[in-house]
DNA sequence: ATATTGTTCTATTACTAATAGAACAAGTGC
DNA sequence: GCACTTGTTCTATTAGTAATAGAACAATAT
């Protein structure tokens, strides 16, 4: 369980944290496990420790973990479907379908954008 | 060839008109069409016409718009691909870039949406 | 020539990110 | 019960960016 920030990078320190999270949990990071004591990744981080509880509250507003005093942060049972992105999916595949993009198109059009 | 911007969101004025300005590329903007000048679209949208010309440098440095001096913001050949569906996918591979998915994640996804 | 339009420059204001330190409160574990 | 852990809240400072404003400038169009 390895979180990373890139401070030369223009995002925001927490909000690459964050991002680092979530990544973690579409893979071995299952609902019930702990994340690292905020001063503690804060200070493995060379981050300051309200940059980690900011990260920490904004995945608790995104339901995907449970904070509390003494405990930490607990990964969430519904973090495990969490996906943000799925409306932004729907939208894409409806629209491709309408113009008459196949699937294979599509997947193209994303792994070129990735690239970029 | 209307353009939007929304002052109460916390998305920068520029990048919305950015945004705005790919999203007509895809719907009838076509290559060799000039945009307004940025007085012109500074004074309609009750922004400064430093905002706007920092959205027309953007999409300049995107390949989308050449700029020129008395000629004004005209959309190049390049930008005629720029369709609806490569504006979502550009929206969707930033989301998921920024929440930590990668690019095996998001084509999943999509195959997914495929098949349903 | 004159008007148009982007470019460059200085400057100010407001907001946000990140840091720092301290005190506090709720939970854990012996 | 008591010490320890860990998130919460508070004030404060510094640095960077967005947006605004105004002016002068330079290339292009008509």
């Amino acid at each position: 369980m390895i979180f990373t920030v890139d401070p030369s990078s223009p995002v925001p320190l927490f909000e690459q944290l964050a991002a680092s999270v979530r990544s973690e949990l579409g893979r071995g990071l299952a609902a019930g496990e702990r994340l690292p004591a905020a001063r503690d990744l804060a200070s493995s981080l060379e981050v300051n420790i309200h940059t980690v509880l900011r990260a920490y509250q904004l995945l608790r507003d995104e339901g995907l973990v449970d904070l509390r005093r003494g405990r930490g942060a607990v990964v969430t049972a519904q973090a495990a479907g969490y996906s943000p992105v799925t409306a932004i999916v729907t939208q894409l595949v409806t629209e491709a379908t309408r113009l008459g993009l196949d699937q294979d198109s599509v997947i193209s059009l994303v792994r070129k954008e990735f690239a970029s």
